[in-house]
DNA sequence: TGGGTGACTAAGT
DNA sequence: CACTTAGCCACCC
């Protein structure tokens, strides 16, 4: 039986694995989902699980996918067809008003 | 038992 | 739009 704290990452990584293609959700959003506030501990899980999940699909409440790894999530995004919006600063954002998934 | 860390967020300047 | 501040909570020493 998991214990306590392997339940919290169970649950993170379900609601992730259940956003369709196309669709994202924010950090505060899975962490929501699961009854928690914790969209810190959320990140710390995604940064602990791997290609398995697919993590691209989770993002900050800006749209902006976690710093380090635009440019790998942006390869996905094109690949679903996922709407983006261009920064001014030459970096992309999901349009979080058509992306958006509720779980 | 206590404190630091981080793939966060909202509000203020 | 860029930057700062304070609040938040799970996880690791």
């Amino acid at each position: 039986m998991p214990g306590p704290s392997a339940e919290f990452v169970e649950r993170v990584l379900a609601v992730v694995e259940a956003i369709p293609p196309g669709h994202v959700m924010s950090y505060g959003d899975v962490a929501a989902a699961i009854g928690s506030r914790a969209a810190r501990g959320v990140g710390q899980v995604m940064a602990h699980a791997g290609a398995e999940v697919p993590w691209w699909r989770v993002v900050r409440a800006s749209g902006e996918p976690p710093v380090g790894h635009e440019a790998r999530a942006a390869e996905h995004y094109e690949a679903e067809g996922t709407p983006l919006r261009r920064t001014a600063a030459g970096g992309i954002r999901v349009r979080l008003d058509a992306a958006r998934w509720h779980g």
